[in-house]
RNA sequence: GCGCCCGUAGCUCAGCUGGAUAGAGCGCAGGCCUCCGGAGCCUGAGGUCACAGGUUCGAAUCCUGUCGGGCGCGCCA
């Protein structure tokens, strides 16, 4: 493998490529100069101090700083100035360091060799689409869950950006180094799906010819007369029962009366008229035919899975039943008017949460105390869930779960999604999902496109509110984001078909033997930028944060677009033509790259 | 009432876990340009970082309180 850098480390080895971030070769150094310090009894040895380099915000303060002196005046008692003086006095000599300088209360700065900079063209060059990538996260084994909707229905858009984060994210950690699981808990073991099912037949007898009123609480969506069509069409009136026999007996629905009261009969004498195997029939075409929309609808939104996880098989298992027994051997389960209680408040919770009802079944919480102790005796170190942000009340008690099963509640991270609202311009689009007329993730990706809806629901914080506008989304223009960061990755590629109409040809080497040529301020604007793309991939992957890779796009773009607009690659010059072309080469390639971790595509052409 | 999240330029948002003169895009004002790919480039104005205290060499960032917005607070999932 070839040096990036030309320097050494302690051992006089090359710094190996994937190790060679300056900002890492500088912490090196400071510590050395601290080391030595110590030795000479400059300062106490018993102090620890975390060297930190930052890139300086300004030009004129070069290209790294650090506030090491600033940190480590209070614990020594010396001066923040005097302190730097003598950092820097016992900062080994280095070839890419061209001038240290004192700045401001004790900043220490760094002027990089510009020399140094080019290098990173050669990376990026022989990288190519390991660029970026890096082993830090040691193969450390993360399960990440997200999205995780009930099958009760087709994805509406309030999924999308948990779907898009969640992905995001894994992604991120795994170009990072990490072992990710990416997994999808199929609820379909609750009530829900016996609404769904119900729903489903109500449907079934109608076109069957019945009539009978369709129940207030039921699914109303389009898809469930599609299912019940399609029960028909195999079966025919094989599950057909009198609407009197179906309706009898049974109490009043809303409005008059309970709704849920209501559906739940209806659930029972389904049940009962069809029996068994004929309920799990209806059950199962509903969930086949709904699951089986979902996964599609991901897979075209650039989402895979590497396990979809059935609460049903979970519970059919006898692991809830064994989490529950854990629990209760570990004192934390309670006895109180009829039903079973967690002790959840002796963690942090606000209160005691029923993990069996009265009735005797298990709560939604039981399964997910048991999902969970189930994925860390998979052997996860790091459980990462995705939820909406209207869930978040649920976070303390599954924290509490998970310390009381004797895990460490740090191995479960919560991240919580903010709602997005849509907007076609300045309008806002009405999404109600009470009345079934939600719009879909699919609706939304047809409209927009994968592209598009995947960058835009990752271009806020997430638990920033997102404004998405849907009409920007498709724009053609510089006011697009995606628009705007593929358009580079297009343009370089346009270049390169110039180059080759003009009948020139890239000569790689020659182009790397040159990079010296790169001396306007649009290149080393570019270079230090490029520099910047694996660090960035490195904290957004560390705080879960994609959105800071959209915002680095966004910037190359842009830095890339001046450039073109500022200079021609195509001149006559093939010393300085090659140099070029190998920098504006290894820009689309970072963007390749980058936006492949969003899973959006890099278009050669728009 | 309690809990979680948010409050930064006219608008939409960044701000690298406490650093130097708080940034970008759009919009606005002025001036250039027509170039490999669709309009671009440069300059400028615009801020009490919601407010008030506190922590310290140093706060948009951490702590406390207040105000404003969003979301939760089931033997639902």
């Amino acid at each position: 493998m070839q040096p990036v850098l030309g320097f050494k480390d302690n051992s006089g080895s090359f710094v190996s490529q994937l190790k060679a971030f300056m900002k890492e070769h500088l912490q090196g150094l400071l510590e050395q100069a601290v080391n030595r310090l110590k030795e000479q009894g400059d300062l106490p040895s018993d102090i620890t101090v975390s060297v930190r380099v930052d890139r300086a915000r300004d030009s004129a303060h070069g290209d790294f700083a650090t506030n090491l002196a600033l940190a480590m005046a209070k614990p020594t008692g010396q001066p923040p100035r005097r302190l730097a003086e003598k950092i820097v006095q016992a900062l080994p000599a280095d070839p890419v360091v061209r001038k240290v300088e004192i700045a401001g209360p004790g900043f220490i700065n760094f002027h990089i060799d510009p020399a140094a900079q080019f290098q990173i063209v050669r990376q990026i060059l022989g990288q190519r689409d390991r660029f970026g990538r890096s082993h830090s996260g040691q193969g450390r084994r993360i399960h990440i869950e997200f999205v995780s909707a009930n099958p009760t229905g087709p994805l509406h858009v309030g999924h999308g950006r948990g779907a898009a984060y969640g992905a995001s994210v894994a992604n991120l950690l795994q170009a990072i180094g990490c072992q990710v699981h990416r997994e999808y808990y199929v609820n379909d073991a609750g009530r829900q799906m016996d609404i769904l099912a119900v729903s489903i037949w109500i449907r079934y007898l109608q076109r069957c010819g019945e009539s009978l009123p369709f129940p207030a609480n039921g699914y109303r969506g389009e898809y469930v007369i599609e299912i019940a069509d399609a029960v028909y069409a195999e079966l025919a009136d094989g599950l057909r029962r009198p609407a009197a026999e179906v309706l009898d007996g049974l109490p009043e629905d809303a409005p008059d009366g309970d709704k849920e009261v209501y559906i739940d009969a209806l659930i029972e004498r389904a049940r009962l008229l069809l029996g068994k195997d004929a309920y799990d029939k209806v059950f199962q075409a509903g969930l086949e035919s709904i699951l089986a929309d979902i996964r599609e609808d991901l897979e075209a939104f650039g989402v895979r899975y590497d396990e979809w996880f059935s609460e049903r098989r979970l519970v059919h298992s006898g692991r809830v039943q064994q989490a529950l027994d854990r629990l209760r051997e570990g004192g934390w389960l309670y006895e109180s008017e009829g039903a079973i209680w967690f002790a959840s408040s002796r963690l942090g919770d606000e209160k005691d949460r029923v993990v069996v009802r009265e009735n005797g079944q298990a709560t939604y919480f039981a399964s997910d105390i048991a999902y969970h102790l189930d994925k860390l005796e998979r052997g996860f170190e790091l459980l990462i869930d995705v939820w909406g942000a209207d869930h978040h009340g649920y976070v303390p008690r599954l924290k509490a779960a998970m310390q009381a099963l004797g895990a460490d509640p740090d191995s479960l991270e919560v991240r919580l999604v903010q709602f997005a609202v849509l907007y076609r311009g300045k309008e806002r689009v009405p999404m109600s999902t009470r009345a079934g007329e939600f719009v879909t993730l699919r609706q939304l990706r047809e409209e927009v496109g994968k592209d598009a809806a995947r960058f835009f629901y990752v271009m806020r914080k997430a638990e920033q509110h997102l404004d998405f506008d849907l009409k920007l989304a498709v724009s053609q223009s510089n006011d697009n984001p995606v628009y705007y960061v593929q358009y580079a990755h297009a343009r370089v590629c346009s270049v390169f078909r110039q180059l080759e109409e003009k009948g020139w040809k890239h000569d790689v080497d020659r182009g790397l033997e040159c990079l010296n040529r790169l001396t306007e301020n649009h290149e080393q604007a570019l270079l230090t930028l490029l520099a910047r793309y694996p660090e960035t991939v490195e904290r957004a992957a560390r705080m879960r944060e994609p959105h800071q890779l959209t915002h680095y796009l966004r910037e190359l773009a842009a830095q890339f677009h001046t450039y073109y607009n500022a200079h021609t690659f195509l001149v006559e010059d093939d010393q300085l033509r090659d140099a070029r072309l190998n920098l504006i080469e290894a820009v689309r390639q970072a963007i390749a790259n980058g936006l492949g971790l969003l899973d959006v595509t890099a278009p050669r052409s728009m």
